[in-house]
DNA sequence: AGACAAAAATGAACGACGTTCATAATTGGA
DNA sequence: TCCAATTATGAACGTCGTTCATTTTTGTCT
């Protein structure tokens, strides 16, 4: 029987990795406890420690589950088009899922690693993958900008839309009906695109 | 000596929160310990507890510190200016005070209330009154617009900015150099509002 | 099969944390 | 001065994440 170790502890990261990612989209990051998972699971405490280096390990596999689902989902919202379009399909697809996966996304942004680490590079890459998203809708709005450009301008239009979403999705500030959220974002980016489409890049000059 | 406890006991709020404040800008929020704090305002462990109800009520009042602080760094930036130039400034200005003041400015929206509770409404309210700043500049970019939809745009925009300073802060998706994000920043707000003033509200036709 | 070394499972124990509590000290008015 | 009420104190408690000595399981070799 070979490789009967490697497939048992695949096995039990798999089955933990997807307990920590219930439990965090059922009752938030905040509330995963170590003892939970592993009684969860049925292991004892000390085997999360075998399978993963720390919580922090385990967490980020969890996050990263739910990282694909939005991911799968932005892709789907694109549909393919890469007209203005794009721009509210895929803010609109962003904004559902967070309301829809309100925990587990939130977890993807609240998440610190313990003692100030820093996040893992593939980590990392995974939430940068999501900006990829933006690069060919934002081309073909602008074709002549460099890739650092446009780069950047996806965070700064991603990070825009992250933060209407993430202070809805939160309740700060103000309350918002539930189908406020996406109309308000629609208006929003699509002002956003009005300004990007009538002036690339000039400052206005009114004043 | 009339009042002579209440004193004492309003010194000893006052100490833990000029602690706790300092303490949070100099190493974060996930470094507070309450028994730093009882040591460095030469306090027992047990006498914080008497002074507030618990640890994120006197964090709370820290971050207020903090709030007050940006508040008055945001009016100071607007400057009395209400026409486009007071989005540009209030932008900057609060993407400076996140980059100065980076511990304290992330405790302001990373804290949460233990056991999942609510902050109280006090607190809410501070950080809603960021929000006011933007009601008469975007009132003489829209004038007919009602007070409530002024709310619901003052939330949008400042969300929007909120993310990129965000984002480019915590050092997410890429690295921006130092003034990089300010440049980004002003293009950005710059664009939004070339998007409000060239068709307020409309919708994009082009597609 | 049987035996043996390596790997993994186990759960008690550890240290750090926020919070509480019995006790002692302090306060301010009678 | 005395006393009731308030406050200060720090040891103790419960809950965490994590570690570790011990036991159990696994894979391989004779």
């Amino acid at each position: 029987m070979a490789g009967k170790r490697e497939q048992k502890k695949a096995d039990l990261k798999a089955r933990l990795v997807a307990a920590a990612h219930q439990r965090i989209a059922q009752d938030g990051l905040d509330a995963l406890r170590a003892r939970d998972l592993a009684s969860d699971v049925g292991c004892a405490l000390g085997s999360l420690y075998t399978a993963f280096e720390d919580l922090d390990d385990l967490i980020l596999q969890a996050n990263s589950v739910t990282l694909r689902a939005l991911g799968a989902d932005l892709i789907a919202a694109t549909g393919g088009a890469s007209g203005p379009r794009a721009f509210t399909g895929l803010a609109l697809a962003y904004a559902r899922f967070a309301r829809d996966n309100t925990h587990a996304w939130n977890a993807l942004f609240d998440h610190r690693m313990s003692h100030g680490g820093a996040s893992p590079d593939w980590y990392l890459a995974g939430h940068a993958a999501l900006l990829d998203l933006l690069i060919a809708p934002l081309r073909a709005l602008d074709p002549d900008a460099s890739d650092q450009a446009l780069s950047l301008r996806a965070r700064t239009w991603f990070s825009a839309v992250h933060g209407i979403v993430s202070t809805t999705v939160q309740g700060r500030f103000l309350g918002l009906p539930p189908d406020g959220l996406e109309a308000e974002l629609q208006s929003f980016v699509e002002m956003v695109l009005a300004g990007a489409i009538s002036d690339a890049g000039a400052a206005v000059t009114i004043d």
